[in-house]
DNA sequence: GAGAAATGTATTTTT
DNA sequence: TACATTTCTC
């Protein structure tokens, strides 16, 4: 139970609710003071900061029904923005109910409100020809605009191999993050990927993507910008229409979404922004944090007001989460508070290995089926996607039903992506790369000596690919001559299409659909396969024809695909949740399993390299988004040896741990795992497996090796530049691909690496046994961990509490 | 053009 | 290990 006197923090404060007048409104009720003046400040730039669970959503709902409901503004004259769908369709359905009564049901559908991207895509088809494209562009996913980065590089003659193309997108994703055109990019930006090339390839790319009438989801923020501010006239008419804006999840805002936001704000600055610095976990792609570090600046005269009393979490887990986070520097600092009394402490735990992790933490599951805690009430919140992977595996044994949230999305499955570049030929035969991606499919014998022709008819007479098809099926007169069986072949095709088109124009989507799908011969193509997974695939298709049976039409399906990039899964059958702490955000449950709080684990290897400092507090930001998903209880648990990507790793507890308040954490290790954490030498020792004869081996993460005492000095003498890259220039393209080749470091009694046994019960040279790795020799003694020589695998550093005398 | 073999590569993810 | 992608081979 808590206990008031040893904690620092104000938990027991009063509860703030506002006296309710008698003649308040309806839709203020039950505000606290707080969030009443979230909503009833509606002039000027005001800040929301609003830490987890202290009724953000609701603030921002009522702050838009107070706008309504007051008459300052039309339902369209508001502006309200969100990050996902999923928000922006909550927000819509709970202004709804609040304003229903008052103006009726259509007001909340007259709301500007959407994602960037969707209100973004919206503006940006009004005004698509100042920007070179026809208003009917079409939105590509990831994966066609991959392939596009890769024709560029291939055009460019630069050798895939060495310039990986996932990694000039993702550069290029990160400079429409941040506002610029190919333009706009300077040499040092460009760094000196293709010999500093990068940006002439960003410039192919566009040209690329305007000649296919075709945008990515970085251009729609990008274009606007473009629009506005180059034409005041437009901009003036935004400025006139949106008398209010409001922005959910600010700290998730990159610098494009900012000065788009800033752009329509500039007139009546009335923009009220939503968000919490402590949440801000997407820095990776391209989020600023700064954004909202930075508002009082940006708006000057900005109102910031603070929502820190919490509805969801118990007294221990707020602590917990509070303790933590303070530990970060970048922050505008926030104290989650609840009136709320008592509730469990959290639960930490020390297992071997991930398998008895999964196996500790699915008992613990069927224990709470057992007192009927709603499975549904349950999540795994993981660091990364593999380690869904052992739990799935034991629920599936114990037979306990569970869902992974975040996997493959319905529309990213190949089978659908096929069969909307069908849709999307059909819809306009202009789309090539819809073209491409289906003329051979299934096949018609039309390979890479067909689409050469092609590609050079279209060069040739600046047409599409399917204008070529056409041209190509009549022509005699071709430079790489066509096989008459390949120009059969496109004539039937091209037919086909025009068949399919002329049907669009009398039946309905739904039909045309059908038709395509089956004359087509791409379901007969699933039919006949006898892969295992076909059967689902045709699945797929069927479900794919319900989907598009909601739209009106087939534009605003496409649309909808393109924008909606969302799993389709059942949300009401009593199941576990399983998914990464990213995907938790914004969700809450009773109990929440925290899995995985190891060193080389969370907090990721990778973002302290790549971010250092920053990386770090981001990481510790994403832990705390974990606590504070609960409710009522926490258990975190961690695993001295993991097994990654095939290799053992034997990892420290996470630092994260010895950032909890221990009044407020119960250590349920039988062992006595945790008691040693502090004082050791950190890092990670990754194991050797068998050892090789002669196999000297270094492991990426034991730079530290030697000096570290505390958490603070590890991290600056030793994660930022921890991994032995390549020495000089060379940087990070070519350093961490050699070095991940090389083979992990087996600890063979270097002095550097031995610490004083102190009062160990083993000293070097003891012959001990464990229970997983057998027979083995004591190398060295490190506090309350050996270096341990085993018969069977090699070298391990493992906790003396795991191994016996032998 | 298709299937087999080799090779590379493994955070986080919405739109 | 497990996957996707590329290259090889027929």
């Amino acid at each position: 139970m808590t206990e008031p006197a040893a904690d620092p923090l104000p938990l027991s404060r009063r509860a703030a609710v506002a006296p309710s007048a008698a003649d308040d409104p309806a839709w203020l009720e039950g505000l606290n003071d707080k969030q009443r003046e979230a909503v009833e400040k509606t002039g000027g730039a005001v800040l929301v900061l609003a830490g987890a669970g202290t009724g953000k959503t609701r603030a921002l709902t009522v702050r838009i029904a107070h706008i309504l409901a007051t008459r300052r503004a039309m339902p369209w004259q508001i502006l309200a923005v969100t990050f996902t769908n999923r928000a922006a369709r909550e927000m819509r359905e709970r202004v709804g109910r609040l304003v229903a009564p008052l103006l009726g049901q259509e007001a909340a559908e007259d709301i500007w409100l959407g994602t960037f991207h969707a209100l973004a895509a919206r503006i940006l088809r009004r005004h698509a020809e100042l920007v070179g494209l026809k208003s009917n562009f079409t939105i590509l996913d990831p994966d066609d605009q991959l392939r596009l980065v890769k024709q560029e590089l291939e055009a460019a003659d630069i050798d895939a191999k060495r310039w990986p193309p996932r990694l000039l997108h993702w550069m290029i994703e990160r400079w429409k993050d941040k506002g610029r055109g190919p333009e706009q990019v300077t040499a040092a930006d460009a760094g000196d990927f293709a010999g500093g090339r990068a940006a002439e390839l960003y410039a192919a790319y566009q040209d690329r993507l305007r000649s296919l009438n075709a945008v990515d989801f970085g251009d729609l923020l990008l274009h606007n910008l473009t629009v506005l501010m180059q034409h005041d006239d437009i901009l003036a008419k935004y400025n006139d229409r949106f008398r209010y804006i409001l922005v959910d999840e600010y700290q998730d805002t990159n610098v494009a979404q900012y000065l788009w936001l800033r752009l329509l704000a500039q007139k009546d600055g009335n923009i009220c922004c939503v968000g919490d610095d402590d949440q801000s976990i997407y820095g990776w792609r391209g989020a600023e944090i700064e954004n909202i570090l930075r508002f009082e600046k940006d708006f000057p005269g900005a109102a910031v007001i603070r929502l820190e009393q919490n509805y969801r979490s118990t007294a221990p887990i707020l602590a917990a989460a509070s303790r933590l986070i303070a530990r970060n520097d970048s922050r505008l600092g926030k104290t989650l508070w609840t009136a709320a009394e008592g509730g469990d402490k959290l639960t930490l735990t020390g297992v071997w290995d991930g398998e008895e992790e999964a196996r500790t933490i699915a008992d613990r599951v069927e224990d709470l089926q057992r007192k009927s805690h709603a499975l549904n009430e349950i999540a795994i919140l993981v660091r990364a996607g593999f380690q869904t992977r052992e739990f799935e595996e034991r629920f599936i044994t114990l037979n306990i039903p569970y869902r992974v949230i975040g996997g493959p999305r319905f529309y990213e499955r190949l089978e659908i992506r096929d069969a909307v570049a069908w849709l999307r030929l059909v819809h306009s035969t202009d789309d090539d790369l819809a073209f491409e991606r289906i003329v051979n499919k299934p096949r018609r014998g039309l390979g890479d000596a067909a689409m050469r022709t092609l590609h050079w008819l279209r060069t040739d007479k600046g047409v599409s690919l399917f204008e070529a098809a056409r041209l190509a099926a009549s022509s005699g007169d071709l430079r790489p001559p066509l096989q008459s069986r390949a120009r059969r072949a496109l004539d039937g095709f091209v037919s086909m299409v025009e068949r399919w088109r002329r049907l669009a124009e009398t039946a309905s989507h739904v039909e045309v659909a059908e038709t395509v799908l089956d004359e087509s011969g791409y379901t007969a193509m699933w039919q006949q396969d006898k892969a295992p997974d076909a059967p689902g695939r045709l699945e797929n298709l069927k479900e794919l024809v319900r989907a598009l049976a909601e739209f009106k039409n087939l534009g605003g399906f496409l649309e909808h695909i393109a924008l909606v990039m969302e799993a389709t899964g059942s949300t009401e059958a009593d199941m576990v949740n399983v998914m990464t702490l990213h995907s938790a955000k914004g969700l809450e449950f009773d109990t929440v399993f925290l899995p995985g709080w190891e060193e080389g684990v969370f907090p990721h290897p990778r973002t302290l390299n790549d971010n250092g400092i920053a990386g770090l507090e981001e990481e510790r930001r994403l832990a705390h988004v974990g606590l504070t998903r609960a409710r009522r209880n926490v258990h975190i648990s961690f695993a001295a040896n993991r097994r990654i990507h095939n290799q053992w790793a034997s990892n420290l507890p996470s630092r994260f741990i010895d950032e909890l308040p221990p009044e407020h954490v119960e250590v349920a290790t039988e062992q006595g795992l945790y008691a040693g954490r502090s004082g050791g030498p950190g890092g990670t020792v990754v194991g050797a497996g068998p050892v090789e004869a002669g196999g000297r081996r270094r492991a990426e993460g034991f730079g530290d090796g030697g000096a570290g005492q505390g958490n603070r000095d590890r991290f600056d003498d030793g994660w930022n530049n921890t991994a032995p890259l390549a020495p000089g220039s060379g940087g990070r393209h070519g350093g961490r691909t050699r070095m991940a080749r090389e083979k992990p470091f087996i600890i063979d009694g270097e002095a550097n690496l031995i610490r004083s046994g102190g009062d160990s019960a083993f000293k070097q040279g003891d012959h001990v046994r464990n229970k997983k790795f057998g027979k083995g020799v004591v190398k060295a003694v490190e506090g309350d961990k050996l270096i341990v020589i085993f018969e069977s695998v090699g070298a391990k550093k493992v906790f003396a509490d795991f191994v016996e005398p032998a």
